[in-house]
DNA sequence: ACGGGTTGTGCAACCGGTTGTTATTTGTTT
DNA sequence: AAACAAATAACAACCGGTTGCACAACCCGT
């Protein structure tokens, strides 16, 4: 690669027949240079377009200014919502962001995981993919002292930070809303029983019919992990000789395919079917009438869980505070599709 | 920060009795090294867990192993799959991104640029913030032969390969279909004209009325950056003596904003107004009826973008081949909205 | 047994900043 | 004017992996 060399510090000093180390402290402001040694080192660096090499100062100090950021998959509504909330934080502590996509697969996230390591990352931020079952690799990083933070796909039982919607009593509330405006039928297209969050919202829509004292029923209960799969699995519901009459999807995802089987059907949501889902704002009112939705607070989640990051970076990490659990409230957001 | 030490190649060497650079070789299979000497340290390395610092090892050779991608910012739907696309790409190289959001804003598009070079990235895919008017800090970083590939919003007349919609044609083609339709009040609500996206789809809208031997009207024209700007600016719209029969939404932000005028006015689509938009297919089926609409095509800006930048890496850059410019076409897609 | 060619490993410099220590200059004090 | 302190800058080692070169050990043929 015969890049034009770039300028360095040893330039600066040669031609200004210092040393190296003087330039460099000359640039950081260090007290021990003179204020004229100083503005010399500055206009030269200036006038050369001097760029410092992040990559041999984190060498030396162990600081690469980089929080890694381990996301399942990008795509869809929700991530870039948590993204956008890590951002701002990162951004606002003058660090910058690595971000893996594990694309659900669970090689990758090892993989991501090892790459994230080799980078120097000074912590990291983590939401599984549906295959892990496994999760040593996440103990070898703890091992190694590197914070990690898991938000909304969490691990438990692992000694460290977790930010996630409390998804159970969200999704017991929702479905509750569902009873209470008379619907006996109930159907959930929930995802991989892998995730946590899965089981939690899965749940919280049983105890939503177990606390109404009214039963639910097992064929109306459908996971899915693409939109056309839910599409695919809420056709077959609607085509039951007892269709339900709501449908609660718990993911944007889900959601999308959800909706337009009914489409498919051309039935009138909330005439013949009630729909409540988890999902975003900005999202939830592209549909006609309006989502009656579970704020999964992508933007929140994102921006807590990369403070709480920080918190554990910046405190040596050997004040070793025990890990903290923070449930963020899905708020319902009524529309008009209940 | 007292983390406990990393396994280096050090360690590894003195647990064996060996140098660190025949360590280093063992681990890379360099043919110098008996197979003997090879297993030893391979499985030590194992045991040790010992991951390579890919932070020193770039520092030598000055090959990161990174892109660096900039964004303006990584919301809604466009940027998603773009950056879906790029991934792929990426990953199949073997390299990583480091991806970093100028939220719109020109400063921070700088302090980016910066921040990519002194990570040593090897090359950059660039989408320009709406703000920027001056590009002078992308001509230093071509000026250090860091290869550089603006997709969608790009650069022109900065000798860099581009890769984008050929937006005049496919905005054009969107609003003669519109016009074929029988529309002959037909608003389009455009975005920033600091961006070439911008006046190229406002200049295909141009050129299909003029092509038709129609007139537009100027009071259509309006511009918007955010959904709720594109929400009131069509409310507006709607509210003219003469509303429009048909809105043209340049992109999928804009749509959204459109829509939501559209519902809160009770308006029936395509009954009362018709509707065309570039929008990505996932979102175009959110709606109901669907949206007729120009895939912007992001996962293949993004594919492209990226097999273009590793052409530049991987063949030296002193072939100094023309600088390439992809345009994708932009497919219309009929929905129910027109 | 000796010269020439492999094979396997060690040594030391290097990448570009950073930092502890030392050396030199300047200024202050009595 | 000697003695010492403060200010400023140079020197060298270091971070961890990579690489050109030196070098020792060994094999072969003659």
């Amino acid at each position: 690669m015969m890049r034009k060399r770039a300028i360095t510090l040893k330039d600066i000093a040669q031609q200004l027949g210092l040393n190296k180390s003087t330039v460099s402290r000359a640039l950081r402001d260090h007290p021990d240079v003179s204020r004229k040694t100083k503005d010399e080192v500055k206009s030269l660096a200036q006038k050369l377009k001097y760029k410092p090499n992040a990559v041999a100062s984190s060498l030396r100090h162990k600081k690469s200014n980089v929080i890694g950021l381990l996301v399942p998959q990008i795509s869809y509504f929700f991530l870039p919502s948590v993204i956008q909330g890590i951002e701002e934080v990162v951004h606002k502590n003058g660090y910058n962001l690595l971000i893996l996509q594990s694309n659900e697969s669970y090689e990758r996230e090892v993989e991501n995981l090892d790459i994230l390591i080799a980078n120097n990352v000074e912590g990291i931020l983590a939401s599984v993919s549906r295959e892990t079952k496994d999760f040593s690799h996440f103990k070898d990083v703890i091992e190694m002292d590197v914070p990690i933070v898991f938000y909304d796909r969490v691990v438990k039982d692992l000694d460290t930070d977790l930010v996630l919607l409390d998804d159970t009593s969200a999704a017991y509330n929702a479905v509750l809303h569902l009873i209470d405006k008379g619907k006996k039928r109930i159907a959930i297209c929930t995802g991989n029983t892998n995730l946590l969050i899965s089981r939690n919202r899965l749940e919280g829509f049983k105890m939503a019919h177990k606390n109404r004292g009214i039963s639910f029923f097992e064929e109306y209960i459908v996971s899915s992990e693409w939109p056309e799969e839910a599409k695919s699995k809420t056709m077959s519901l609607l085509e039951l000789p007892e269709p339900p009459d709501a449908i609660f999807a718990i993911s944007d995802l889900n959601l999308s395919g959800v909706m337009q089987a009914i489409y498919a059907k051309n039935l009138v949501v909330p005439k013949d079917i009630s729909v409540v889902a988890f999902c975003e704002e900005p999202f939830r009112n592209m549909y006609h009438p309006s989502i009656t939705a579970i704020q999964p607070k992508g933007m929140e989640i994102g921006r807590t869980s990369a403070e709480i990051l920080f918190q554990r970076i910046k405190t040596s990490l050997y004040t070793e505070s025990d890990p903290r659990v923070i449930y963020l409230d899905g708020d319902l957001v009524i529309g008009g599709s209940t």
